[in-house]
Formats: C-alpha cells, sequence, structure tokens
DNA sequence: CGCATGGTTGAGAGGTCTCAAGAAAGGTGG
DNA sequence: CCACCTTTCTTGAGACCTCTCAACCATGCG
C-alpha cells in the first residue's frame, strides 16, 4: 500500500514534481510546455551517478527514489551533503551544478525525467516555471544552512530527530507521507553519512528516539509518533 | 602597511566588489550603471545586524570589514553558516534573503553599500551584472557545501586548516592578502562557532598547526607558511 | 539450509567539551 | 609613561560524547 507504481494514471496527476509545480502556482499550461522540453523518465540502480560532477549534464527532476549530493574524501570518508527525494528538481540552479568532486548518487532505485539540454532555456525563460525553480532553489538553500546547524552544533539525538523531521516534511509536500509515516528506504550507514556520525551511533541514537515512543522505524519504513516531542528537541521549524 | 583606508583613490580601482566584478568579466559601463543604484556607504559596528531575518531587505556589498550568516539555537549555541568578506554580493539571491532565524552579523566594523530598492531590477535586469552575481552565488554554494563537509567529516584539525586556507583563497581574490599572510580580524569565539567546535579546543587546534610551522598567528593576522601542506592535511582545493 | 546483507550490542579508546584559573594583550585615565 | 581594567588567549584536568573494533543476531533470498 505504500507504492504508487500501480495502475496507469494520468501523468500530471502522478509526477511529484508536477504536484510541487502545481502548488508553486505554476499554470497547466506552463506544465504541459515543460512536458515537450522533457525526455522520457529514466532509470537507475542504487549507487549509479545521476550526475557526474562534471559541467554541462543536464538538469533533471525526481520521479520516484533517493538520491544524495555526496563528497567523499580520499581515505574514505564520506559526507551526504543533501537527500534529493521525489520532486526534486537538480542541476537547475547552482546546487549539484558541476561542482568539484560532489556527485549526485542513487541510494535507492531512483527514476528521473532529464530536460532536453537544447530546451532549458525554454524553462528558464517561462516565468511561472523559474519563479518555482527559483522557491525550489531557495528551499534547497535553507535546507543546506539546516544541515550545517545540525552537524556544526547539534547532538546526535537532535541531528537524528531533526533529519527525520526534514524528511517527514518534505515527502509530505510530494504525496509520499502517510501521516506521520513515511517509507525510510536507505541503511543506517547513509544516514550516518548524512549526519555526520558513525553507523554504531545512530543505531544507538535511533534506538534511544524508539525507547522514549517518538519514533517507530521497521522494515525501511518510519513512524514519527510524537512530531511535536521531536520538534522541541532539536528546535525543528517547519517551513 | 596592511591598511586599504589611505588616501583618496577613484572609487572604482578601490572597492573589493568592483575588483570582484571586473574579474568575472562585467564591462566598465555596467558598473557605473550599478553605481547609479546603490547608497551612499553605511558603517557598522561589531555584533551589528545587517540584515534581519525578514523579507525585503535590501541586498548590499560588502566594502570592508567581516560579518557572518549566523544562526542561534536557543540554549545559546551559535554556529556561523558563512563568512561574508568583502567584495561579497549578500542578499541578492536566495542566500541570507529572508531566512528564518538566521541572521547577518557584523564581526568586526563593517562598511556596506546597499542597493535602492527600487533599481534591484535595474541590476537583476543587466545581463553581465545578473551573470557575475549568478557567479558569485555559485562560488557561496560550492562554500557552504565545503562547510557542511567540514563539519560532518573532518577533524578538528583538519577543519581549522581549510577554513584558513579559504579565508586566504577568498581575500586573495579581493586583493586583501600579502602573499601568505592576511587579517584574521576574528576572535577565536568566532571561528570556533564557524568551526562547530569549543573555543579552547580552536585553540588548541590552532596551537598544534604554529607548533608544526604550518601557520603563525598574531595580532589579528596569519601567516599560512606552508600553504601546499595544510592542502594536503585537509583535502583543500581551490576554486 | 547457507550465505549475504543490514541491524544490534559490548567494551575500550580517543576526540572534544566544560569548568576554572592564570597569562597576555590592548585600551584608558591619571 | 605607568597603573589599572577589560578582553582575549592559554593551560590544566576530568567528564562526556562519539568512534572503532569486533562480535553476534535477524532477515531475506537462492
Amino acid at each position: 500500500m505504500l507504492s504508487a507504481e500501480s495502475g496507469f494514471v494520468p501523468i500530471s496527476r502522478v509526477r511529484s514534481f508536477t504536484r510541487r509545480l502545481l502548488a508553486y502556482g505554476v499554470q497547466d499550461v506552463e506544465i504541459a510546455r515543460l512536458d515537450t522540453a522533457l525526455h522520457a523518465p529514466d532509470s537507475y540502480q542504487t549507487n549509479d551517478v545521476l550526475h557526474p560532477s562534471r559541467p554541462g549534464a543536464p538538469p533533471f527532476f525526481m520521479l520516484s527514489g533517493w538520491a544524495c549530493l555526496v563528497r567523499e574524501l580520499d581515505d574514505g570518508r564520506r559526507q551526504m551533503v543533501a537527500f534529493l527525494l521525489p520532486g526534486d528538481a537538480v542541476g537547475f540552479d547552482l546546487l549539484t551544478q558541476s561542482r568539484e568532486s560532489t556527485r549526485v548518487v542513487a541510494v535507492t532505485p531512483v527514476r528521473v525525467q532529464r530536460v532536453r539540454p537544447s530546451l532549458i532555456g525554454q524553462i528558464t525563460g517561462s516565468p511561472g516555471l523559474s519563479r518555482a525553480l527559483a522557491i525550489a532553489s531557495d528551499q534547497q538553500q535553507t535546507r543546506l544552512i539546516n544541515q550545517v546547524v545540525r552537524l556544526g552544533r547539534q547532538t546526535a539525538y537532535e541531528r537524528c530527530a531533526h533529519l527525520l523531521l526534514e524528511l517527514h516534511a518534505r515527502l509530505a509536500e510530494v504525496g509520499e507521507t502517510y501521516g506521520d509515516s513515511f517509507r525510510l528506504p536507505v541503511k543506517q550507514e547513509i544516514l550516518a553519512d548524512a549526519l555526520g556520525l558513525s553507523l554504531v551511533h545512530v543505531n544507538r541514537t535511533l534506538q534511544q528516539l524508539r525507547r522514549e515512543g517518538l519514533v517507530e522505524l521497521h522494515g525501511g519504513s518510519a513512524i514519527l509518533q510524537d512530531r511535536s516531542a521531536l520538534a522541541e528537541i532539536c528546535e525543528f521549524r517547519a517551513g
């Protein structure tokens, strides 16, 4: 029941990014025009590189699955800079655009829809679309700042709570939550690399959150049983 | 000799942001036009808020002094998200634009030149200027990503080396370095809040770098005595 | 049934923090 | 030019958080 792949539904009512664009006030006409500028969906496997760290890679929209903007250090340490979720626009603006030694990697199977390179101008030229992309870019930047604060000044306990709330809020925007629960399709290793912690410590910290009845985690799903208590813990602010 | 305030020089050859715009290929004509859209310089004292966390604050250029994009937690913990240095454009794009509970605060005396609100469109309408601002914004974003990696996956030792190199490189761009040395006009407390460390630990870590002959720090100035060794330590990549 | 993957636990080491005090540096008034 | 005061830097010691290493358990799949 957590699947959205079943059946054939008018595409404009299904795709998460369409949903988001509508929320940002983009007109149906513009979305239809956007469609003509997009390739058919591409599929990727876990660990595939969606966006090499070279310029010129065409931007795309996330249809399904999770990806990460990731940077690896020479000795194998790895930092997930940002999660890229269904509905996200990737590579339009600066973020994830041609960044030295920073790549976009699928952390689950992923489907994306790429922009035909020759038609990028058509998209950025549309007032509604470019405004929507600017909003999305602004939110992306806010999340980056939140990530800095999390890593710089929050404890493991606070970081976990904050990230879980952020993921819930983002997925809720594109209709991928079910009340307080959502699919969390990544290993604790991925969470650790996003939170700047070791796998083991993430495991223990999540257990603490569970023991306190704040969250429930199993089988790749998360339930935030007390969102306001979680928000209190880590000063999470929605929006 | 570390001062740039002496004498009266044609303004277009002095201001750090002018220097940067020229480096980004902006034409003299456009810079002259930009000037007509700017207020006279404003001065601020240490700890003044340059940019409250409300929308609509007019963007500005940093002329001199250092500021920080800062977020404070309820219990007094503080994270410097980014340093804003002479020549930086602040508030044009997303970054630092109306962000909840994130403020721009002067950490030394600061002089800025604000844009007349009614003329923002004129600036963003100019192809050369808007391209330059986009480049600046992209670099800002790259630095944010670097900050995430520093905080998430680097040790105190590496973080200090990396930040010092970044500051040197940025100041070099606007002509505020003198070979390997530059003015570092902030307390260790500020560095600590930028590095996600305690003041005491920053102090000890900087001493280690000094003991090893990599840097020299005193009287508000820094000398990077072995930049390539520092870069090796923290995987710093210029540009 | 056996293997592979991911989650869980234990124990000790290490990095970083806090508290607290002393030294140095810088500014001010006499 | 000195005495004083404030600010900033430095040092010490113990506590705490998080890490690493190394097993062991649970689950799923062939």
